[in-house]
DNA sequence: AATAAAACGTTACGGATCGTTTCGTAATAT
DNA sequence: ATATTACGAAACGATCCGTAACGTTTTATT
């Protein structure tokens, strides 16, 4: 989203750009994903469901894609908590099942058409890399630095790789289907937890 | 790609499908994906290219991502060989090896594109995973029932899951781009095939 | 040899959507 | 009062879709 700069507040002079209308297609947005996926939105369609002209959003936003990552970003608490005490290996476990049932669902959908899109268009697949894949994984993250201090991981640990073992196999089902995101899965998933990241 | 179905060669009147137009598309195809991704590709740039009407490409292929599919299919090794006998760690191992270094370079990115486009079309993405995910790891699959046979590994041991534990942190990287497909990874994932398979 | 049938390449079609431009109007700073 | 900017609406040229129309070519059938 490209925020006006307006630091010292409205400084040009011209007619100051609506947040009203800018309220009014993130809405839209947000209405129309409901409903289609995000293949299907264009952004005329927006404009006539927000009751908005098409030059305005583009004044916002560069391209459908990094309007629908901020629609999706703001209704998507993008950090799942962590427990940030106690014994890592609990903390994780439990994270990678918040983790996953926050993808099963549109949630999940969307995260995959979104990654889809990104094939196509790489800004757009680094955006959401750092706005929601790091910002997602980071307390993860922070946890396995926080064991390998704290003695209970092995030291030599390679941070990078444990995330990719951990996490690696969620977005691969997420994004291939070739299995569902379900309970069974997440459950045995968080139990491995303890032997990948301790042997 | 709908083949003719003149079991009893030609038996219908009127002119027989040309199958020099079909190698025409085909190898247009081949030859634009070299230098363009998937998404720039229109069968109108294919028509025009190999010299033929749309319509052909049409009584072939259903779609854009059909025809995009059979091209990379056929000039992919759709199935990474795998040592049949000996010790199947080794073999998984070996195997991970070398599913890595055929999904680097262009080979990959035309996996992710596919995928990507899968998103938003879910009987492309069953395709693919039939034709190319199932047919690639079948092998792999096999040498972990093998496995459970001969007692390396744990009878009781998910089969599914531990597919995706090996070789979904690969289509994480692939699709996500967060990391590379290099040789460290590479290594690293083969020599964690043992403790996975065996805890 | 004549006829019917089917695929061919070409061309054109209506439709959707793109991203931009133009226009007259509204809102703000100077 | 004037200059400047965003606004909504409308129209633009462009691209590509998937299909249809047309005359031509190639085959099986009669």
């Amino acid at each position: 989203m490209e925020t006006p700069e307006d630091t010292d507040r409205g400084r040009k002079p011209g007619r100051p750009r609506s947040a009203e209308s800018q309220r009014a297609i993130l809405e839209a947005t947000s209405r129309l994903l409901d409903s289609m996926p995000v293949r299907a939105l264009t952004i005329e369609g927006v404009a006539k469901a927000a009751g908005v002209g098409k030059p305005t959003i583009y004044r916002w936003w560069d391209s459908k894609c990094a309007l629908v990552m901020d629609v999706f970003l703001a209704k998507t608490a993008a950090q799942v908590p962590i427990k940030e005490t106690g014994p890592v290996v609990a903390a994780l476990s439990e994270h990678v099942l918040r983790v996953i049932a926050m993808l099963r669902g549109r949630a999940g959908q969307i995260v995959a058409e979104i990654v889809g899109e990104g094939q196509a268009e790489p800004h757009i697949l680094e955006e959401f890399r750092e706005r929601f894949f790091l910002r997602l994984l980071a307390p993860a993250r922070a946890t396995i630095e926080r064991g390998k201090q704290t003695g209970e991981l092995p030291p030599d640990l390679d941070t990078d790789l444990a995330m990719d073992l951990i996490y690696g196999p969620i977005y691969y089902r997420l994004l291939v289907g070739h299995q569902p995101l379900d309970k069974p899965f997440a459950r045995s998933l968080a139990a491995r937890v303890a032997t990948t990241l301790q042997t």
